[in-house]
DNA sequence: CTAAATGCAAATCATTTGCAAAGAG
DNA sequence: CTCTTTGCAAATGATTTGCATTTAG
C-alpha cells in the first residue's frame, strides 16, 4: 500500500488519479516546481484544473506527504516530503536553486531550538550566493 | 549623513518625508511586520498611501538598506538590513516569531557555498518548532 | 519651473471558494 | 445511489501600475 493510498484510507478520502498524479509528478521532480509549473507537468497527457492542483497540494501537505516552502519569487514551491530536511542554494543572479547535501545542521539547529523552549519540527535554510 | 540620505544623493532620488518614515519604522520595529502593518504604524499622525509603502520599500531592499523575506504565510516581511543575517523560530502552533542569536554558522556556509563556485551573498534559516 | 514622488483606483498574480456536473465506493 | 471531488469562473488578498496632482530640488 503506498502512502497516498495509506492516507486516503486514514483519513477516508478518496483515491482519485488527480491525486496519485500530483503525487507522481513531486516524485519524479528533481527540482522545486511551483504550482504553475506542477499544473503543467501533470496536464501532460491528462484533463486537470489547476484549481484541483491547487486543492490535492493543501490535502496533501496537511498529510505530510508534500512539503511546502515560501521562495523570494512570492509563490510556494513543492518538494515530496519524507526525505531529511536540506539546504538550497539561490543563485541571485539567475533565481537558479541547488540542492545541497546536509551539512549536519540539523543536531546543531535541535539543540538551539530545545535552549529556547522548543522541539524542532522541521527547518529551512536558504543560501544567497553569486557564482564566481 | 544617514544611509538614507547617502541613498537619495548617491541614486539621485529625492529624500522624501514618506522614505524618511518607513525607514525610521523599520529601525524601531523589533519584529519583521509586513506591508500592511508598516502602513499602519508609519501612517500613525501622517497621510501615506499603501502603494508608496510598497515602492518605498521596493526602492529601500534594491539599495539593500531593507531585507525582504518571504514568509510561510504568504506575505513578505521586513527588517532593517545591515545587521548580520541571524535566523528565525517559527512557532508552528502559534506564528510567532523569535529572532536566534546567530550560532556561528556564517563562515560554514559561506564555505559550502565556496565549494559549489558561490560566493554567498546572504542567508535565511527558518526553524519551526513546537512549543514544549 | 521640471522631473520625480504620491494617492487613488484599476490591473495583475497567486490562491481560494461556490456551485453544478462527474466520479469513487 | 450518496457523498466526495472536480472544473470553471468568480472571489479574495497581496502587490504593482497608470495617471492626474503634488512636491523636492
Amino acid at each position: 500500500m503506498t502512502s497516498l493510498e495509506a492516507l486516503c484510507v486514514q483519513r477516508g478520502l478518496r483515491l482519485t488519479e488527480h491525486r496519485r498524479i500530483v503525487l507522481e509528478v513531486l516524485e519524479a521532480a528533481d527540482d522545486h516546481p511551483c504550482v504553475r509549473e506542477i499544473h503543467r507537468r501533470a496536464a501532460d497527457g491528462h484533463r486537470i484544473g489547476i484549481a484541483t492542483v491547487y486543492r490535492t497540494l493543501n490535502t496533501l501537505v496537511e498529510a505530510g506527504l508534500v512539503k511546502r516552502q515560501a521562495f523570494p519569487d512570492g509563490k510556494a514551491h513543492y518538494e515530496r516530503a519524507g526525505r531529511p530536511s536540506h539546504p538550497h542554494l539561490i543563485d541571485v543572479a539567475t533565481g537558479t536553486i541547488v540542492e545541497i547535501d546536509d551539512v549536519g545542521l540539523e543536531s546543531l539547529l535541535e539543540q538551539e531550538a530545545r535552549k529556547l523552549g522548543y522541539n524542532l519540527v522541521d527547518y529551512s535554510l536558504k543560501l544567497f550566493a553569486r557564482s564566481r
